[in-house]
DNA sequence: CTCCGTCAAGGTTAG
DNA sequence: CTAACCTTGACGGAG
């Protein structure tokens, strides 16, 4: 079980997201950019390790506009041994890495246009875990998509474009359950036709479900993941903040509603992706709880 | 230096 | 039909 927290460390005085505005685009800045996130980037997994953290999504924009015709500049050749030195650190470490496209990649649009620059976002998402040298293990994960009015219409469009997808981005590309449109009932019927694995979001899960309880949940999404290519499941978790609308996320860890989530496993193994405010604070604080449980190793390799 | 409006991209829901 | 919300940081112009 491996345990990590989404994009952004609050400890370090880094970020790997540094950006700027389309308007003031340059190869230049690109370049700029690029370097000081990957440098940023190996710091931020330099103090997961240290810290039991072995599951880790990296942010969209590593590259400033990655997926913009826009940008031109050769960032590939350019960073190829930066990123294959992450790789090397990831995979000496045995980390895992996942990233999630934000609201913009939607496959299932009914608009050609925005189905194609989806698809652009995800191959130049995809072609960094490729050039980190990372297997098929390391995810993308995406919703379904928008409703449009019809459910079966919606899902029949998401998976044909899945079938038209480059195999660089299908060998990699995961679903998740949302909270508000497509459950994990609708998720397992895109996998049913397609073979997709499902990412299981517990908090989704109970905002928008089907009555199913949480240990058939567990078990009915790791039941679409492939063990040697796609590795154990995935997970985020998180729970609701108390006072505000049904799906804000809480702030930080409620541990004891972590160790009731725990019981639902039956020894399940999961990698699970603390999306919580907080981000490592929580996700560290999770180690912990599992430590006592004896679900993860006690000792950190770094502290050595 | 600090403040704060704004930023590539979509879709749903409330009003 | 239009506006707010999701979620969030950080860019970058203004003062």
């Amino acid at each position: 079980m491996k345990i990590g927290y989404p994009c952004v460390n609050e400890s370090l005085d880094c970020t790997s997201g540094a950006t700027f505005r389309l308007a003031s685009y340059s190869d230049e800045r690109v370049e700029l950019a690029v370097a000081a996130n990957l440098q940023c980037l190996q710091r931020i997994l330099e103090y997961n390790v240290t810290n039991g953290l072995r599951f880790f999504r990296i942010g969209s924009s590593i590259v400033p506009f990655g997926s913009h015709p826009i940008n031109t500049f050769p960032w590939q050749t350019r960073f190829a041994a930066e990123f294959q030195a992450i790789g090397d650190y990831v995979k000496a470490q045995q980390m895992r890495i996942s990233f999630h496209p934000d609201q913009f990649v939607v496959l299932n649009s009914p608009s050609t246009d925005i189905v194609q620059r989806s698809i652009a976002e995800l191959v130049y998402q995809g072609s960094m875990l490729d050039l980190m040298g990372l297997d098929s293990t390391a995810k993308l994960q995406i919703h379904v998509g928008g409703l449009y009015g019809d459910r079966d219409l919606a899902i029949s469009r998401f998976i044909a474009t899945y079938q038209e997808l480059p195999e660089a981005v299908r060998r990699r590309l995961v679903i998740e359950n949302d909270d508000r449109l497509f459950s994990l009932r609708d998720c397992l019927r895109v996998h049913e036709a397609v073979g997709i694995p499902i990412l299981f979001d517990n908090f989704h899960h109970e905002c928008l479900n089907h009555g199913e309880p949480m240990a058939e949940a567990l078990r009915l999404a790791a039941g679409t993941w492939h063990p040697e290519r796609d590795g154990v499941l995935m997970m985020d978790y998180s729970s609701q903040q108390l006072g505000e609308r049904k799906g804000k996320h809480t702030s930080t860890l409620e541990e004891d509603l972590f160790r009731e989530f725990l019981t639902h496993l039956h020894g399940l193994d999961v990698d699970i992706m603390l999306e919580i405010k907080d981000k490592e604070a929580s996700a560290c604080r999770a180690v912990s709880v599992l430590r006592e449980l004896q679900l993860v190793a006690a000792e950190t390799t770094a502290l050595s």
